[in-house]
DNA sequence: CCATTTAATTTACGCGCGTAAATTATTTGT
DNA sequence: ACAAATAATTTACGCGCGTAAATTAAATGG
């Protein structure tokens, strides 16, 4: 811990009275070196506190042990979230996991894979921005380095898709709206910057056929990443001219959703499922904050723990050679019953 | 764009008919060369898209271009949107910036210390734990590596420290809620994990005293960085026990109130400054999410980019070599009224 | 105990770049 | 146009490590 400096491998070695190739071994994998040796290499490493310089290590290696995580929006509390989530593995995996953020901007997110690029990582764990992503420089960064895609699936690229089942969770939800009250209309912004925003719309659409209802869409207008001020002004405006035409609404997401609560509060409109409540109101993806929203918002819940448990597993595989075909996994999600809707 | 590969500065060098040496020179500084000389490596980096090796490139470098950004909860938006902030800053002076959180966790952010410290970094932007961190972890890192503490000061250490004047934010907060109606009282944690918080207890007393009233402050029990459950469950049990003294609730931060305004919810008890509220909330931060609060909230906000241009400006002139003896600078804060208060 | 397997060591090279010193070419000022 | 200042080139070395091949030492098994 406190010993004289060591200043590179070759005097850890000689002070640890082992063969420096062996010490790299040992850097490399400790489990590949002698218990005997290990224990030496170990009790050296407790007296000089030595570490390799990871530069000198990274530029011979074909591979390091980098794994990027490329979120579009870290700032967004789900994504904050699967990202600390998936960092941990990679850590408990042995792997430098170093994040990303897209901040909502193609040029951006192109930029971020260039980055990610010159650090020659062993994998990536990429939630592309979705609708707007750059498809061309996606795919050929695929191409390039072993990547995973999560959360949106633009394409059949990368090494496998891993992701929510959006149309369970639609389904699910809407089912469950019909079946406490009445059918719900469908919040949800006109150009959606995710893809799965698309699913989910289908599958109201489809769920409501299913069940003998007319859907109703409102499309509220809106660009970029904004979602709780879109779906704030949408659902000002939305209430102003009668749109919905039922009182329940379900939202294509719950950032939507927080807008939208806040818009029906600021018009006096009482949101809920008791007597002196006249909508209802509900989201999808279980955000962090659902919980604290003014009623606490019904939700469909993503189940992050599988979602990035299976990402990761499915990365660390690819990266240790495991071949295996293209796929795309989708999980279901879990109903989470407040007292919004 | 696509030419042949470029496996190194050798080869690049030789293909835009410049010697390696003065390729190295542009890449460590492209205004270090001639114009002419620029131009031609600029016009051979269109045509064969190469990029220096960055491991090669660091392992000799003195001081690499790196910069750390570490906060202490990346899912909080406020943390989330000041690291990116300070993230654009890093990118547009020409640096690297790599992103970590130590997610609440006082080991955790002692390994983030330490990964940082392999990776070399120019300087490091750290928002530390507060409470909870291992001072004199962070004080070593400080003396080894050009630090800038942000947000929340634990001593004086590392290069300057730059955040926000609580005294200030609360005092003006408690100024306002004072001449609009009944004086608050102070909701906050018991064992709060950042010491802004008792920053802004003791300035709420002040305060309180100077405009000579009596101060009641109402502390909630609860561990950890979880400060809406805190909020919640704190405010549900201080509203059935009647802890409030008067009908005003200046909370610590933003995120106690996201929990208090739930708790209210839940009770029936309207929150607001209009005919019909029994109590007026107010928080403290500006949080990303204030704005979407039942009923929005009002609050005291951070000046987001004055703070990180200052932070970020104090670091890169630190690394540019200009000494500078340690100082505090703490920005004031916007009140913004909203109809929680 | 010796033959076989397995691990550690020695030796030697190369990765892609930073960087310093000495030299040569180019620009600048007058 | 010429001397001085500035920039580019050549040459040469080293950084800290990965890695391969040949050799030697240690563990294993019957």
């Amino acid at each position: 811990m406190a010993g004289n400096k060591i200043r590179n491998m070759e005097e850890f070695a000689s002070v640890s009275g082992i063969s420096r190739p062996t010490v790299s071994k040992y850097f490399n994998d400790p489990g590949s070196v002698r218990d005997t040796t290990r224990t030496r290499i170990e009790a050296a490493l407790e007296l000089h506190d030595y570490r390799p310089n990871i530069y000198a290590m990274n530029q011979n290696r074909k591979l390091t042990k980098n794994v990027g995580i490329v979120v579009p929006l870290l700032s967004d509390p789900y994504f904050a979230e699967i990202a600390r989530n998936l960092e941990q593995r990679c850590l408990a995996a042995g792997y430098r996991p170093t994040l990303f953020s897209s901040h909502g901007d193609p040029a951006l997110e192109v930029e971020v894979l260039d980055t990610l690029r010159s650090l020659k990582p062993a994998g990536v764990l990429l939630a592309p921005l979705g609708r707007a992503s750059d498809g061309k420089a996606l795919e050929k960064f695929c191409e390039d380095v072993p990547t995973l895609i999560f959360d949106s699936s633009v394409d059949q690229i990368g090494l496998a898709f891993v992701g929510s089942d959006n149309f369970q969770f639609t389904t699910h939800i809407t089912d469950y709206l019909c079946r406490t009250g009445e059918p719900p209309c469908f919040f949800e912004m006109k150009t959606p910057a995710n893809p799965n925003a698309h699913r989910r719309r289908q599958s109201y659409l489809r769920a409501m056929e299913a069940f003998g209802h007319t859907p109703d869409v409102i499309s509220v207008e809106g660009e970029g990443w904004g979602f709780e001020e879109i779906g704030l002004l949408g659902g000002h405006d939305a209430l102003k001219r009668g749109r919905f035409s039922t009182n329940t609404i379900l939202c294509s997401n719950d950032r939507l959703a927080i807008g939208l609560l806040t818009a029906c509060y600021e018009q006096g409109i009482r949101v809920g499922r008791g007597e002196a409540c006249l909508i209802r109101v509900a989201g999808q993806d279980g955000h962090p904050y659902s919980r604290y929203t003014c009623p606490p918002l019904t939700t469909i819940s993503h189940n992050y723990d599988a979602v990035s448990q299976t990402a990761a597993e499915a990365l660390f595989a690819a990266i240790d050679g495991q071949v295996a075909a293209w796929k795309s996994t989708r999980l279901e999600g879990k109903l989470i019953l407040r007292d919004s809707a």
